[in-house]
DNA sequence: CTAAAATTCAAACATACGTTTGAATCAAAC
DNA sequence: GTTTGATTCAAACGTATGTTTGAATTTTAG
């Protein structure tokens, strides 16, 4: 059937992806994993670059429609007055990470989303672009006023950190859980989620620079 | 000559390996641009993968050197007591991102070691157990002695966010330079580090957490 | 049941890659 | 000046990849 062919492809590929990487996995692996033709991949996408971006927004729209939900959430709870800035870190943080209620699933599209992050393919920037915008501009908004003593330029590096650890954490599952003798795992999603609030919101919260470099 | 021929690879590679990542490029492109012949490379180095340990341990070293000399410095000017946890968090960022006084060449390296981090190759996973051994351990005990409140897992996971912004700043400099139209450019050394000690330092500082996780 | 469309399949194509080879060239030593 | 070893070179090898093809098969519709 076609419908299942094309999503075992996109089961497979996310595996894989996930693995190894774009680079590192090929489309006879994929299809072979997926047990169907290798031409599937080109009349069902057309290229393995289209099939690169249908496994990453198959997942990634759902993913920032929740996190834009939370944000909602976050700023009518304040009731006019500006969210908490861990209330806006909740929000960003939690979905991306949360997506591992199915242990298997979740922690995968965390990693294939860091390696994409990483990838330096210009195909895969301009979906970033597509599929973030909305989302980076609620984000910026919200920062803003949750945090109006920063300046701009202090306000757009500690987003940038806060991300950082983020996607660090999203895309080296395995590293810090071997680093840590598996005490920190990202298995963890509560836990995880909870110490990434934490430490961003005190970095966001952070005194501003003494000196305040040039304006 | 055969040193010239062995830095202009090397050179060249660490250029070209820093804008499109390993995969990306090949020993074709290395040696046309190097204007040496294909056949150097294992000449000199034996394969493609001991071309890319090399591109790596030549800077490296040196790097984790200085971070090492820094931390002994912020531990003796701390007397017997522990460090400040901005001076650890100084020595583990400023050695990587100083780097950059040759704007060139620094900045190349920075994303050099961002993508081999992000890059799911096994050979280079030995490499940087290997080359960071040392000052992961040193880190390690220093952060243990300047955060004695924080439970051990709080501790590492906090250490891993630091080391995600850093990373994340160090694989990103074109990113946050565009997103922020300029305002925010790693180009500016001494505002980077800055800002992000002060983050970072703000996140190891926080309260523990509030519950307490188990243990 | 039959015709038409959608899908699957095995096979081949073209290309790019890392690597190897063996002769040619160069530098240094006697 | 000759010889020895190190280095460079053009060319080829073998393999893996993304992609295309055209026939076979299955599904859908009338």
């Amino acid at each position: 059937m076609a419908a299942d062919t094309k999503e075992q492809i996109l089961d497979k590929a996310e595996e894989l992806l996930a693995e190894q990487g774009i680079d590192g996995v090929s489309l006879r692996a994929i299809t072979q994993a997926a047990a169907v033709n290798l031409a599937s991949v080109h009349y069902h996408f057309g290229s393995k670059e289209a099939l690169v971006k249908a496994v990453f927004v198959r997942r990634i729209a759902a993913v920032n429609r929740e996190r834009i939900a939370l944000l909602d959430a976050a700023e009518s709870d304040a009731d006019g007055g500006p969210p908490a800035v861990e209330r806006i870190l909740y929000a960003l943080f939690a979905p991306a990470i949360q997506l591992s209620q199915d242990p298997l699933r979740g922690r995968r599209f965390m990693r294939l989303c860091g390696r994409f992050y990483a990838e330096p393919a210009d195909y895969l920037e301009a979906v970033f672009e597509e599929e973030f915008a909305d989302l980076v501009q609620r984000l910026d908004r919200a920062f803003r006023r949750a945090a109006p003593h920063l300046a701009e330029k202090e306000l757009r590096w500690r987003v940038h950190f806060a991300v950082g650890a983020m996607v660090h954490t999203m895309m080296d599952s395995d590293r810090i859980r071997r680093w840590t003798q598996g005490l920190c795992d990202p298995v963890n999603v509560e836990e995880t989620v909870d110490a990434m609030v934490r430490f961003a919101a005190a970095g966001m919260n952070a005194p501003a620079a003494v000196n305040g470099w040039e304006r």
